[in-house]
DNA sequence: AAAGCTAGCAACCGCGGTCTG
DNA sequence: GCAGACCGCGGTTGCTAGCTT
């Protein structure tokens, strides 16, 4: 037998969320943690599908993303990654971890896909927009030299985890956070210090709502202006009251909400430990993300730093364009096969 | 000023892999 | 081991705001 269903499909709204399902949605999670999904419309009267539901989390409300116009270094480091990994927008989300797949999605489609295409040259040669049975050996060599540079970096970062745990580290400054790696087994502890750290901004977000509901004078039209932008814009609820996605290092716990109970002031302390040593998986080629594990709360990859800066060297880049091997690493495992799983 | 067009984005849909009973 | 639900992903659609005519 299977599992009972997780929820009736009919009557249920479909369309744009409104603050209340939002709210709605927020404070279950707040509560109870992301994850669970079936749950969630049974539990919050919502009358949404679990799946809408998620959507609306992972894209919309889940803290730590950013929204708005992507830098230049976000869009270069988009245009590689598809060139590398093709459309799998959710493995290259995981490099950019404050952007949703969706949003990257929808800029590759709206901005980047044509400027590719009016380039007509370069790069863009090498996508996988293009056929890839059209490409011949010379799309393969390129994408060959990708991913043979991709694996050397997430085995650097894998061996810069094990170095940093064991030395059973305590982390005094930001510059081994950036080295470590977590592996699966720490997934764990990231989840939770990734809720936990969620629950801040969460709890923000609720205050600002709320604070946003009580009347004020000679406001009443605007607020419900506001409320519909909110909706729309929930990154400006977080941007006014007062969270910053660039100095979450420093001042994601610091406001934590004024009313928590000892359980979370508890939890805080804790979160901020595993903050020090536990960062994001590394971004599998598969670009599965382990399930239930959200990418939260602003945080970056600590791989990311170097294969960042290496993605934004366009010497090396050229170079390796050019077919030239650019200082590999020695490979741990044979080239053409999956990477290991650590 | 109004109608038509376009771009951008949120949300939905369908599929495939995973998990659960 | 199997059936069927859950979950996550990528593709697509539809709505809205802004721009053009």
């Amino acid at each position: 037998m299977g599992r009972p269903p997780c929820c009736d499909q009919n009557g249920l709204k479909k369309g744009p969320w409104t603050p209340e399902e939002d709210i709605a949605l927020v404070s279950y999670i707040q509560q109870h943690g992301p994850g669970n999904w079936r749950s969630v419309p049974a539990n919050t009267g919502l009358l949404r599908c679990s799946k809408s539901c998620r959507l609306r989390w992972t894209n919309y409300l889940r803290p730590g993303i950013k929204r708005g116009n992507f830098t230049v270094q976000e869009e270069k480091m988009i245009i590689h990654l598809q060139a590398l990994l093709g459309n799998r927008w959710a493995a290259i989300a995981s490099y950019l971890p404050q952007r949703t797949d969706n949003d990257i999605k929808n800029y590759w489609n709206s901005h980047l896909k044509k400027k590719q295409t009016k380039l007509g040259h370069g790069l863009n040669a090498q996508t996988h927009d293009q056929d890839d049975s059209k490409g011949g050996t010379q799309t393969s060599i390129y994408r060959g030299q990708w991913e043979r540079r991709l694996q050397t970096d997430i085995h650097t970062a894998k061996q810069a985890l094990c170095n940093a745990l064991s030395v059973n580290s305590k982390p005094t400054n930001g510059a081994l956070d950036h080295k470590a790696s977590p592996a699966p087994y720490q997934v764990a502890s990231t989840l939770f210090g990734n809720y936990a750290s969620s629950t801040n901004n969460i709890s923000r977000l609720l205050q600002a709502w709320m604070k946003k509901r009580t009347p004020q004078p000679n406001s009443s039209e605007n607020d419900l202006r506001t409320t519909a932008h909110h909706a729309r814009y929930p990154e400006n609820i977080i941007a006014n009251s007062s969270y910053s996605s660039d100095d979450h290092n420093s001042n994601m716990f610091s406001g934590f909400s004024s009313s928590s109970d000892a359980s979370q002031s508890m939890e805080l302390q804790n979160v901020k430990t595993l903050t020090h040593t536990h960062q994001h998986p590394s971004p599998s080629l598969r670009g599965v993300r382990p399930a239930g594990v959200p990418y939260g709360a602003a945080e970056e990859p600590p791989a990311l730093k170097c294969f960042e800066k290496w993605l934004l060297d366009d010497g090396g880049l050229a170079a390796t364009a050019a077919g030239l091997d650019v200082d590999f690493m020695p490979m741990p495992w044979p080239l053409g096969e999956d990477l290991p799983r650590f």
